[in-house]
DNA sequence: GGCAAGTTGAAAATGACTTTCATTTTCAAA
DNA sequence: TTTGAAAATGAAAGTCATTTTCAACTTGCC
C-alpha cells in the first residue's frame, strides 16, 4: 500500500471554499464593489493551490478555467483578496511578488533555495514574540514582519558538490 | 557642555577606510578587474555614510565629489562591493534596493516605519541562532536571512491619533 | 610607449507591476 | 422586468527601478 507523503494534505474543503467566498462577498459589499464571475473564478483558482503564486502564475491557472480573464483582473483581484485577509504577499527577494493563502493559516515563515527557488515553510513562535518585544522596546506599533532564510536545499547542495564531471 | 547623542559614533576611521580599500583592491585583482579612480571615489563616499542608501542616493553623493561619474558606474560598483563583502543589500519592501556597510559590522536587523520610512536597527542573536537551527533541521546550507519588522514609529503614531484637527 | 582587456556612461532595453479608457456588466430602484 | 448610474473588464499604454548595450576611453602588463 502506498504511503502518503507527510505533507499530502487534502485540498481545501468545500466548506472552507464557501467560507472564503463569503468573506470576499462581504468585503465587496462593505466597500461598495460588485460581485462578478471573474472574481469568483480567481478566488477559487487561488484557493485550490498550495503554492506561493506570482500574479503571472495565477493568471495562467485562471485562464485554464476561463481564457478570457485578463492579467489586469487577476492583478486587481489579488489586491482585493489581500485587502480582506484571504491572501498575503510574500517577498522572496527575487523581484517577483508572490501570494499565499492567509485565511485560517497558522503563522509561518519560509526558507528559500537560492538555486532552484523551492521553499519550505517552518513555524517559529519565537519570531512572533520578537516582533512584539522589539516593537515595545522602541515604541513602535508593529503591524507585521518578514523573516526568510536563504540557502541551498539538499538537492542543489549535492549537485553543487558534483560539478559537470 | 554639549552632550553627545548616544548613537553619535565617529565616522569611519582612516584605518578602516584603508582596510576596506585593500579588500576591494584584492577582490579586483582576484577576479581580474581593474583599479579605477571612480571605484575608489564610490567606495569612499559609501563608507562615509551611516545610512541605508539607494543607488540613486549614493549616486547623488558621489556626484558631489566627481560630477562626471554616472549612475551606471555607481550601480556596478555597489554590486562589486556586495561581492567582496563590503556592502549588503537590505530590502525594505518599498520597491527600492538599499545598501549598507557590511564589513566589520555587527549582525543586526531593521524595524521600518511604514508611514515615514525611518528605520531603527536592533540586535537579536536569537534570530541568527534560528537560521542555523532551522537550516539544520531541513538540511539546508543556509547563507543568510532577512528579518524586518514593520509598523508605525512613535512620531507617526501620535500624528495618526490626531487627525487634521 | 603599445595594446589587449577592462571600464565608463549615455542611452536604450527590460520587466514587473499600474494606470488608462472605451466597452461591457452589475444591481438596486422604478 | 427595465433602466441607468456606478463599477468592472482587459488591451494597451505608462511607470520606474534597475540592467544591458556599445562606442569611446583607461589600465596595467610587456
Amino acid at each position: 500500500m502506498l504511503q502518503k507523503r507527510i505533507d499530502d494534505q487534502p485540498l481545501i474543503s468545500r466548506e472552507m471554499m464557501r467560507e472564503a467566498e463569503l468573506i470576499l462577498h462581504n468585503h465587496l459589499k462593505r466597500v461598495g464593489l460588485k460581485h462578478t464571475a471573474q472574481r469568483d473564478t480567481i478566488l477559487r483558482t487561488f484557493l485550490e493551490t498550495r503554492e506561493h503564486l506570482s500574479m503571472d502564475e495565477l493568471h495562467r491557472l485562471v485562464k485554464r478555467k476561463d481564457p478570457r480573464i485578463g492579467f489586469t483582473t487577476v492583478y486587481r483581484t489579488l489586491k482585493l483578496l489581500a485587502e480582506c485577509g484571504l491572501a498575503s504577499e510574500v517577498a522572496f527577494h527575487d523581484g517577483i511578488a508572490r501570494f499565499e493563502h492567509q485565511y485560517n493559516r497558522r503563522s509561518h515563515h519560509h526558507m528559500v533555495c537560492t538555486e532552484c527557488g523551492s521553499s519550505v515553510e517552518f513555524f517559529s513562535p519565537e519570531v512572533d514574540r520578537l516582533e512584539q518585544e522589539i516593537g515595545r522596546k522602541h515604541h513602535y506599533l508593529t503591524t507585521r514582519h518578514t523573516f526568510q532564510i536563504y540557502g541551498l536545499c539538499e538537492n542543489c547542495r549535492k549537485k553543487a558538490s558534483r560539478p559537470t564531471a
